[in-house]
DNA sequence: TCCCGATATTAAGCACGGTTAACTTTATTC
DNA sequence: GAATAAAGTTAACCGTGCTTAATATCGGGA
């Protein structure tokens, strides 16, 4: 599966991981620093490294890349400061993860724990375009609309439904009595009667 | 944020990354391979690949890694075979990749191309206790259930309305007349009627 | 059978994102 | 104001997953 890319080249998808604007630890050294911005005034490389665990070292040479890349500052010896790109970056992150995170628990229902290890994997990789779709999604199913509402009641049930195998064979969803997520491979019924709510 | 590990030492959640079950490359070669067993009938690094667009050499070193975890089996110049372990990988990945695109394409509406690439990004970091909810959740707004459907006109709606910034002022979900998706960082309204539908 | 072309592997190198150990710079304390 | 502790940097190294170039192996045709 191709696509063209700025240039008349293609690249396969797969392959646009290792192209993403933001790598996996980028993102999180940017939401470091702007957290400890946030809440101590200033971020050096000790504190960054501390709330990442890492090594300094490690830090002062992600601070490098990210200096080249222009998503801060930093002077040796100095404080790190966020670039108006970096600032925006570290804010589109935390903003997915929010996104995420609260569709997972809110409406999939994920235990919180493992909402939150996957809204963090897959913060920084989800585009814009899909994540306006799970805001609009969330705030739509949380609103007060009528539709909603009764949605939201028809959806736990049919969680419960899912969660026990006796009551899945009355699923209006479910064929033959066989819930779908029984034949969704690498579960192995250990859903049942996880689903909180 | 901590959780415990086995072993008893604690990791940082986005420390995770990188000792996932698979890596991205590593998906889509057990991808790749089973592909290429169910088209072809067998899989040679040459195939693999054309298929995914690196270098001959690339496959072969890809294939010793793969190889010392277990999940393909690949005597020197001869055909590449599957483990049972990788087989179940591959299945799983391929299976995350059709729940999230499904998603993505029919309820969420992002288009076709963005979904493709989104799921593709993210089908290898989605945990099984998400994807089977993300799964219930597509299956049941889906469904003939007459709360889903009520659910789906009115979804669809919403999501008209936030297409332009005139009808947003109307919306029951958005505050002030403002959508939600206004103040989501990264997006400056670049979402007036993008959505499908 | 020998040779050639296709196929595959090894070798060497690169960028990334880490590590530890050694060193330098800055800050604190007396 | 020097000694020392704390903070930060550099150097050397490792594993991953690629690359190109050179080498090795295999299979089919004269």
């Amino acid at each position: 599966m191709l696509r063209l890319v700025r240039g008349g080249l293609a690249m396969e998808i797969w392959k646009r991981f290792n192209v993403k604007e933001l790598t996996h630890s980028m993102a999180h050294y940017l939401q470091a620093v702007a957290g400890l911005k946030d809440e101590k005034g200033h971020a050096r490389v000790g504190d960054i490294a501390d709330r990442l665990g890492v090594s300094k070292s490690g830090v002062t040479s992600m601070l490098r890349s990210l200096s080249a890349r222009g998503l801060v500052t930093h002077e040796p010896y100095g404080c790190v400061e966020l670039t108006e790109d970096g600032r925006r970056l570290a804010r589109q992150t935390e903003s997915n993860r929010q996104v995420l995170t609260m569709f997972l628990t809110h409406i999939l229902r994920v235990p919180n724990e493992i909402a939150y290890e996957d809204a963090c994997m897959i913060e920084h990789l989800v585009g814009p375009e899909s994540m306006v779709q799970f805001l609009r999604l969330t705030a739509f199913i949380g609103s007060d609309d009528p539709n909603a509402e009764s949605f939201r009641t028809a959806f736990r049930q049919y969680q419960h439904r899912c969660a026990t195998k006796e009551a899945a064979k009355e699923c209006p969803v479910c064929k033959d009595g066989r819930c779908l997520a029984d034949t969704f491979p690498g579960l192995g019924g250990k859903f049942e009667g996880e689903v909180a709510g």
